[in-house]
RNA sequence: GCCGGCGUGGCGAAAUGGCAGACGCGCUAGACUCAAAAUCUGGUUCUCGCAAGGGAAUGGGGGUUCAAGUCCCUCCGCCGGCACCA
């Protein structure tokens, strides 16, 4: 154990309890009474009860919120807190009005699973883990405003998780005007006249809708799992292996606002592989749906394709193996060999089948198909390297152009025909993918030949459209939300079903009075034996409102991930689920010139495209229908890089590199620990923990601390403490600063010092570069420790930019500072941020580096003042340059003023 | 395969196109000490040289420029995402 380089044992509770007491970081909602003793108040000095005018400039900074799991935080999640703490305490400075909270994504599987073990109410769990994640979080010193804490397992929050849900099933999605409107505005067809008629069509428009679908079923965890929670045919959570399963489950109609999703993120400040990994999830790709006449067949078989200007050049056809039409299709010779192919095919794993070694394999139905453009008879197979679902689950198969078709093409011995020219004449044409010219693309009707690839896909789509044919589609990946789960420890749906005089079994909606639906009280949280979810075993809760039953099963935990961020504006309101003020005012549409939306969101890249792609969707919703006033709800958006353990490794449990920030704290206290998690690099860099690092950022502080205070004072200290270690508070009180401290006029090189130092903080803290807002402060102790006097006027400003990275260190310290000049002690966190002031960085003579050929030669010390001729005079006088000037003819002479002169010689 | 990011000392890393390696870790020499820890002072990219000083060096190769870690082309390697999406 390293000696203790000052007592921050003794600082650090202290000042969190002062904090917690004064209620510091509170931020204030526009109408709220502001107390006159609160410094922000003593600051902004609005009197009484502000409008949001009056109140200062808002600032909301955001952290993802944290899943409280049992294993308390590891050193990952204080690195994203520490960087939003300081800039909360940075805008704070500023003169913002920073709301900066914290709460608890609680709902989730591991209380669940761990209740079924041990028959414990993940109640109980969730709430132990909160407590820990809580103590954690408070001994690092973070300046969060806990009055506004949420907790999605919270009745007062799900409360509006279940009424957002509501707003979504009430809700349909108007092509027309591409917004959200309410479903009872929905007119109904002529057509459309009885009750169950104008259920079933307004059922089928409802943003939260229910559907039968194929859906991701895990045996292991007792529930279906939406799309982006399987990986590799394996659960995410817990890599239990899932099959296929059609089931009734609850949907959220996403697909709708692929567009809107898609196109909004130019409006956003997001990284570029960011906003590129959203895009590759929506996979929006334009084209044509064609229809295909079936050879002795009334129907047409429609296929989707972004290319449409190859149509000349598809010679067979592909159905997906679960295609509704294969067993119509099929011809009886071939009807025993597509059956064996289908069933093989499903029970291949997802992963045997996704495997894109190039292998391909399929089967022909026997059935033929026309191709509309030269009324050639084409055959149509099955195989798995088309997708049912995507597109039409059928495809017109262009070997030349394609590299899949070519492929299977090749392998079954298929025709091969280019129709593209490839515009570099050395391209082979077969097997080229790109843009060129049409060829051999001529038949009776229309003719392509000699159109570059984008008129000619124009053209055949204008004349499939003319013929009724085909037309202009976009297709994407992304698919609708599979949104109900069967498990107990989510929000239940405020969903009822009742059956119709025919005996239909039909949904409605809970009236928002009934909000809160709480889950109901369970001894046993598995699945029923019969594979109904866990909450049909509270039969009395399911048949509590005559005449119907209740929906059994609960949300995912991304709802209550999803809208966290505008509670946090207003959490205690019980009549809404934020207020219109507090809501315009911190998305920052009740002014002019504040940032639309969450002014800066920290957080891991595991969230890039599920969670931040359900939280803008809902997002989206709400503004369509009023409830909020900003399109996109973060504006911008910074993911922390992943903290390896030191072996470079990835940290887990069985490797045993897991580094526990208590351990940390303990040894070196929250201070440093901060200071060390941003000083290891830039905040979005994967990089390894060094804990000899910490050791580092610890002796700095330590410099700064015997800088300031009395040796003899604090030798004493030791030794009273050392020996009577229960009275160390006590005797901290009578520690002396030192007397070098004073408060002299700087000197110039003291100035210097210091807003050198200001400059580049301040700079870094805009960039959010903290490592070299570190570096820039050691640099300014490093001088300072060889003064022999130590003037206040430089030492207080510094103490303010050091305050949002070692918070507790400074405000012990700025208290000693005041108290020692006899001066009343400014509140520190709202104390206004020291301005730079390049007056200060002047001087009379400066460093000239003079290259050769641009090596460096020789550095000499010129006048500041120095026209640009007495420079390169002085350059070319040089005397280190001198030798590499014997002989040679100077060419030119360039100076870059203030920064060196260039000799060119030949 | 496609998309995005990144390659700089023993290590974490710095460098508006303008003195490569700031700051820190580690190592090392010295001061203090009976000794150790802590602290303080100095050294620490490689290479030639007793030294003064020189040369080389930012993954490899090429280019633009008076000047390139930084810009352009190309190749290699690593990390992340997507992956038979027609």
């Amino acid at each position: 154990m390293a000696r203790r380089q000052y007592p921050f044992h003794l600082i650090e509770p202290r000042w969190q309890d002062q904090w917690e007491a004064g209620q510091s970081f509170r931020a204030f909602n526009p109408g709220e009474l502001l107390p006159p003793d609160h410094p922000f108040t003593q600051r902004h000095a609005p009197v009484g009860s502000p409008g949001p005018t009056i109140l200062p400039p808002k600032y909301y900074i955001l952290d993802m919120f944290p899943y409280p799991s049992g294993d308390g935080l590891h050193v990952g999640h204080p690195e994203g807190y520490t960087a939003t703490d300081i800039l909360a305490r940075y805008r704070r400075a500023r003169g913002f009005n920073v709301l900066h909270p914290m709460g608890w994504d609680a709902f989730g599987l591991p209380a669940e699973q761990y209740a079924i073990k041990t028959g414990q109410h993940p109640r109980v769990t969730t709430t132990r883990n909160i407590a820990n994640f809580k103590r954690q979080i408070r001994s690092l010193g973070f300046s969060y405003d806990w009055s506004r804490e949420v907790d999605t397992t919270d009745p007062g929050y799900f409360r509006w998780t279940q009424w957002i849900f509501l707003c979504l099933y009430q809700s349909w999605f108007n092509p027309l005007t591409q917004r959200a409107e309410p479903i009872s505005a929905l007119t109904f067809p002529s057509d459309c006249i009885t009750d169950a008629q104008q259920r079933a069509f307004r059922d089928a428009r409802r943003l939260a809708y229910v559907a039968e679908a194929p859906v991701w079923w895990c045996e292991a965890l007792g529930t279906v799992l939406a799309n982006e929670e399987v990986v590799d045919g394996r659960s995410e959570v817990g890599n239990h292996p899932v099959v296929r399963k059609p089931m009734r489950q609850w949907m959220l109609r996403i697909t709708a606002y692929a567009d809107r999703l898609l196109e909004d993120l130019a409006t956003i400040e997001w990284s570029d592989s960011l906003k590129e990994m959203q895009r590759n999830w929506i996979g929006r790709s334009e084209g044509a749906e064609v229809d295909f006449q079936l050879l002795d067949h009334p129907d047409r078989l429609r296929v989707f394709t972004t290319r449409p200007d190859t149509l000349f050049g598809a010679t067979y056809m592909v159905l997906a193996p679960e295609h509704r039409w294969v067993s119509v299709i099929t011809t009886p010779d071939q009807r025993a060999a597509v059956e064996a192919y289908r069933t093989h095919v499903a029970q291949k794993s997802d992963r045997e089948r996704t495997d894109a070694t190039g292998a391909k394999t399929g089967v022909s139905t026997g059935a033929f198909a026309v191709n509309p453009v030269n009324g050639e008879r084409i055959p149509i197979w099955i195989a798995d390297y088309v997708l049912a679902t995507y597109g039409t689950g059928a495809i017109m198969a262009v070997p030349a152009h394609d590299e899949r078709d070519l492929a299977f093409a090749r392998q079954f011995g298929l025709p091969i025909r280019p129709v593209v020219r490839p515009p570099d004449p050395t391209t082979e044409a077969i097997g080229f993918c790109g843009e060129g010219t049409a060829i051999e693309s001529c038949g009776p009707e229309v003719s392509l030949d000699g159109l570059t690839t984008a008129a000619a896909q124009h053209r055949i789509t204008e004349w499939l459209a003319a013929r009724g044919l085909g037309q202009k589609t976009v297709n994407y990946k992304l698919r609708d939300w599979l949104f109900s789960r069967q498990r107990y420890w989510g929000e239940p749906f405020p969903i009822v079903w009742r059956r119709d005089a025919d005996g239909t079994l039909y949904h409605e909606a809970l009236p928002e009075e009934a909000l809160p639906l709480l889950p109901p009280a369970l001894e046993e949280y598995k699945p029923t034996p019969d594979g109904q979810p866990p909450l049909a075993r509270a039969e009395a809760w399911v048949a509590e409102i005559p005449g119907a039953t209740r929906e059994l099963n609960t949300m995912p935990q991304w709802a209550g991930s999803c809208w966290y961020y505008l509670r946090y504006l207003d959490s205690r309101n019980a009549d809404t689920f934020v207020g219109r003020d507090a809501e315009a005012y911190w998305m920052g549409t009740g002014a002019a010139s504040a940032t639309p939306g969450v002014d800066l969101y920290v957080g891991g890249t595991e969230h890039a495209v599920l969670h931040l792609l359900y939280a803008r969707f809902w997002h989206k919703v709400l503004f369509d229908l009023g409830h909020v006033s900003t399109a996109e709800p973060f504006f911008k958006l910074v993911n922390q890089g992943l903290i390896l353990g030191d072996d470079g490794q990835k940290m887990s449990k069985s490797r045993g590199n897991v580094v526990n920030p208590d351990d940390i704290l303990k040894e070196y206290g929250a201070d440093a620990f901060r200071l060390y998690e941003m000083f290891m690099g830039p905040l979005s860099e994967t990089k390894p923990w060094n804990t000899q690092g910490v050791e580092g950022v610890y002796r700095f502080l330590g410099r700064f601390w015997r800088l300031m205070v009395d040796e003899t004072s604090e030798t004493e200290f030791e030794q009273r403490s050392a020996a009577e270690p229960g009275r160390a508070a006590e005797f901290l009180a009578d520690l002396r600063l030192s007397a070098a401290v004073t408060g002299d006029e700087p000197t110039a090189a003291q100035w210097k010092a210091l807003h050198t130092c200001l400059r580049k903080v301040t700079e870094d803290l805009d960039g959010l570069r903290f490592n070299t807002a570190i570096s820039a402060m050691m640099i300014f102790v490093n001088e300072a420790m060889t003064w022999e006097r130590k003037p206040a006027a430089v030492l207080q400003p510094f103490l303010q930019v050091l305050a949002p990275f070692a918070p507790h260190f400074c405000e012990e310290l700025w208290e000693r500072l005041h108290r020692h000049l006899g001066v009343e002690t400014p509140s520190l966190p709202y104390a206004p941020w020291p301005a730079f002031d390049p007056a200060r960085l002047v001087e009379d003579t400066l460093e000239l580096p003079v290259q050769v050929n641009g090596k460096l030669r020789d550095v000499l010390r010129v006048p500041a003042n120095a026209t640009a001729d007495a420079l390169k005079a002085a350059a070319l006088a040089a005397e280190k340059a001198g030798p590499f000037l014997v002989g040679k003819t100077i060419l030119k002479v360039i100076l870059v003023p203030g920064r060196l002169v260039n000799i060119v010689v030949g």
